[in-house]
DNA sequence: GCTCAATAATGACTATAGTCAATTTAATTT
DNA sequence: AAATTAAATTGACTATAGTCATTATTGAGC
């Protein structure tokens, strides 16, 4: 016992999180993966109204009350299952190919990749997308990370298209990117409200963006 | 009876609802009256979330089954009460002072009085602003009739801009209206979330529909 | 006015998200 | 290693949104 506590603190700098740590975090760490796997499985293959919080905790093996540990409210298991998906596929987004795309053609493009995402499963997309929107504040953090992840690729594509000359000089980089972005989410939502097909959504975000930047 | 049936169809263009109309089409105006008023009440005193449909049926002295008649849900008892209030604070908006204010400086106190609107009670516009995001179908039209007021507003706003030189020329009115909306749409979500301040919410939305309009 | 069909209203009922007092488990101190 | 403290787990329970078979109301045709 004594010796598992006193470890040399270092040693261990190779996989993020196997030795150190005591049961007790091991034990919830693997629990809450239970429960995302769960989670993210039946509301799959069931959908997410159709999927009881009680079907969740018995795929995951706890109690019922075990799982608002993890998660405040059903929703919010939305958040914890696709949280980390969703980053990837921001983060994938931005390191398509460079090529010799204008700037803004890189732009719709990362728009383009996460619309391909959320069409996987568009009433999960709607629910989540709802619950990002005005998250509660535990989430508010999660959120903030995601959305920073995108605004910073977004500025980065804007300063090498000022760069280029193919956007307008006196745009600011950062308030550029989050204009973009609300262009993009807009369109999203009357996307998912099924207002407007996907092409068109694209296209005229496309029009807007490029009436914003073009030079 | 008969006469009520057959009383010459015009003749009533007084008043938009008293004369023709059965007696049942008459108990459900009032009954859908009754409701939204008791809503309306109760939301305010107690806040959303404290208050329950039995509370709000036996307000509007009404069975319990019969509210979901007239609304599916209690969120769209929310959409109920407020989307007229709303549709008039967004005409209200538009018929401020015309004086010689800028276009941009006209958006901008458009957006403002909204705010202004929201502002009396952050927690219904917050779940009231998440519904109206992704309507489900029955309030889609709606919704539609709202946000169609608002477009065309500013799209009037940034045509007469236009004309008097203080709006890029090569902008589409209509789209540059949507745009802005948008612009404005991403940032009071961030408000709302309690992200930013009233004062930098508006600021950094005026920046940005300067950026996207400013010749 | 009486009968009948259609529409609307009702409240007992169901399903389920989320709570909480009691219990179990892990870590810490002696 | 026993005792103590702290943290995590649990499932019986509660509150409430929403349903649905039954009943009441309305208007039309006779």
């Amino acid at each position: 016992m004594a010796e598992t506590k006193t470890k040399s603190p270092m040693a261990s700098g190779v996989d993020p999180t196997p030795p150190r740590m005591g049961r007790r975090e091991r034990n919830k760490l693997e629990k809450r993966a239970r429960i995302v796997a769960a989670a993210r499985r039946l509301f799959a293959e069931q959908g997410f109204a159709e999927t009881t919080t009680v079907q969740i905790a018995e795929a995951a093996d706890i109690g019922t009350g075990t799982l608002f540990l993890y998660a405040r409210s059903k929703e919010d298991l939305l958040i914890l299952v696709f949280k980390d998906e969703m980053l990837e596929v921001a983060i994938e987004s931005f390191t398509e190919p460079p090529e010799e795309r204008s700037a803004i053609e890189r732009i719709m493009s990362v728009f383009a990749h996460m619309v391909d995402y959320h069409e996987r499963d568009l009433e999960l997309s709607r629910i989540l997308l709802r619950e990002l929107l005005i998250p509660y504040d535990a989430r508010q953090s999660e959120v903030n990370e995601l959305v920073s992840v995108i605004f910073g690729g977004l500025e980065q594509i804007i300063r090498s298209g000022q760069a280029k000359g193919e956007i307008r000089e006196q745009l600011e980089p950062a308030t550029t990117a989050r204009s973009c972005f609300a262009l993009y989410y807009f369109g999203l939502l009357r996307w998912l409200s099924n207002s407007v097909s996907r092409e068109d959504f694209l296209k005229f975000t496309a029009e807007q963006v490029r009436a914003l930047c073009s030079v």
